[in-house]
DNA sequence: TCTTGACCAGAAAACGTTTTCCGTTTTACA
DNA sequence: TGTAAAACGGAAAACGTTTTCTGGTCAAGA
């Protein structure tokens, strides 16, 4: 079933059919007929790989993503996954696992592939000169999640910055003072931590004691003894987790330690889980819009592809404070069941 | 950066490049070398569009799942990524949302691509036709999670049936006997349901009253409705979920009723969940093995691409009890903190 | 020494499209 | 009506590979 055999059943030439098909050419009434009438009794449907070939275009985007299993990046799949198939094209995922060799390999082959561009949560520890070399070839390129140093790509990420700030104003607000913050040392870590910084700076309660300001794995356990660690020596009266994973990890260890949320700690998280609400502990979280964040790469990348961009681009999307439980306030100790 | 550029650099012919580069051909020494230091050299990759359209053989294999963001998918995902990438194989991920059109649509856009094989978790309302087409055609296809009625496929799935068995076993050991039970109407929830009600059986409980077998939605907020109204009427003893959204509805309904889990209540749900032990209730849970779905079915499409398959092959895995604080025990009251 | 066969490597075909190039027909305008 | 331009559609080139076909060289056997 090919171009050929609707050509030949419409007594026309392949090269009519073809422009037809993408009807971007000429093409007179009666031959046109004749070749839709062909395609739809032969149910054709053209060669995308040929057609790649040929015409140096795809409808396929590749999307690397740092951890399939992270919720976060779960969602943001979906947007990307949702936002293509409404412009016809498909993705092609892969998994770094964090990993720069992995993502190095990844970028190769599906240039290998010919994807029409491509989506990338870059890993932690850089391949700059990888996504460099992308942007020399003009490779159609958005990153998502982090920007690169000295290099103006494409990029779609949350406030990290505004999204702590409004977390901890939130709790500061609310009455609490001793705040700790568990920070993953990555970029979006640090981003947090400073406006975890800063919300502390303009409430006019100085610098926080660099006690309270720990370093964090960005995986649950790591986390977890971290939180473990902390809330064993001395109690803050709040605490501010930079990431899904640390939010989770602390959970853990103030079920083992059986500290009361509200009433001993109050907690604040960085992104939302999907069941957060069915959580031993329901935090208040800072929600990223992931599934905008994926949608926006897609768009931004479209738009990229089709050589309607010009200057690199940085969308940094607002996050929202979903409250929940887990804060209460200071001043009068709020009661809630099971918790 | 083609194979003509290497071929020059090398001295030697197209075909002479090609062959070394896939060496299933007689090729002499010198040339050989000279070959693959000028690859080297130029860093040359082979296009995979060219090269799968001419060899009609792909890299890729299409993956279509129902609904990414339930993490039973995601781990199934994971397991299909990492073992495709093992073969040096990309998937092409396609969502259907459950929609039957959807499903219609992607496996069209799938095969346009020239994907090697499919695999595919078909959406509960059908399509039955389009699965045999593509196995009248001798398409590479696996199915997973459930079996098509008068379709022999290769097919991966968890054994439904023994799950539930076992997990009502377990409750029926611990001495709960009024267990209500409550399944989505789709297969899966067909055998599970079968497997809730052999187990009632072999232990001498007779056949479980109607009003205990309930049909809940496959969506969390359907069964949350669903249980509120159940515990709202008279509370069972014990409830088995027969999936992970299905167990969420209810811990929800649980929360909101106050029930103690599990003095008054004990549950084991269907599926496990990535932060089953962080939720309100950790639940017991019959956990599949869902990475090894995702690898199984790779192993077994890679076997039907390369033509070492005979008749189609059904692997049903093993699934495991993991028990936590939900159950206690209907004799003696376990205290756990924090239920 | 001649013939046969094995082995090797290059030329060219093929995969299924899109697109360029070109010749023919139609249209428009004088 | 004659001519230039525009419109149309077919033939063929092109995309970058793999693979078939073909011819040439060399070794071995007669």
């Amino acid at each position: 079933m090919t171009i050929q055999d609707v050509a030949q059943r419409a007594n026309v030439s392949i090269a009519t059919v073809s422009r037809v098909l993408n009807d971007n050419q000429r093409v007179a009434g009666e031959l046109r007929e004749r070749v839709l009438m062909a395609t739809d009794q032969l149910g054709y449907k053209p060669d995308r790989v040929a057609r790649r070939l040929r015409a140096q275009k795809s409808e396929v985007i590749g999307l690397i993503v740092a951890d399939i299993q992270n919720p976060h990046f779960v969602s943001v799949i979906q947007g990307v996954q949702d936002a293509a198939y409404d412009h016809g094209m498909n993705i092609i995922l892969c998994d770094t696992n964090e990993a720069p060799s992995r993502l190095a390999e990844n970028i190769q082959v599906l240039r290998a592939e010919s994807v029409a561009g491509l989506i990338i949560v870059p890993t932690p520890s850089g391949n700059i000169d990888l996504l460099q070399e992308l942007q020399e070839d003009h490779f159609p390129l958005v990153v998502l999640d982090r920007t690169i140093e000295g290099l103006a790509l494409d990029t779609v990420m949350s406030d990290n910055f505004q999204g702590a700030y409004d977390a901890v104003q939130h709790l500061i607000n609310l009455g609490y003072r001793r705040i700790a913050g568990i920070f993953p040392n990555v970029q979006t870590g640090i981003e947090r931590r400073n406006g975890f910084i800063q919300a502390h700076l303009d409430a006019g309660l100085g610098k926080p004691s660099p006690s309270l300001i720990l370093n964090g794995s960005y995986r649950v356990q790591g986390s977890y003894e971290v939180a473990y660690q902390l809330f064993s020596e001395r109690l803050p009266e709040a605490v501010f987790t930079a990431t899904n994973f640390v939010t989770l990890g602390v959970i853990r260890a103030i079920r083992e330690l059986g500290i009361l949320v509200p009433n001993d700690l109050a907690l604040v998280g960085f992104d939302d889980l999907p069941w957060a609400d069915e959580l031993f502990i329901p935090y208040t979280a800072v929600a990223q819009p992931t599934y905008e964040i994926g949608t926006q790469a897609v768009q931004l990348l479209l738009e990229r592809i089709n050589g309607m961009a010009e200057a690199p681009r940085l969308v940094k999307l607002p996050v929202r404070l979903v409250v929940r439980a887990s804060c209460g306030s200071k001043q009068r100790t709020i009661s809630t069941p099971n918790l």
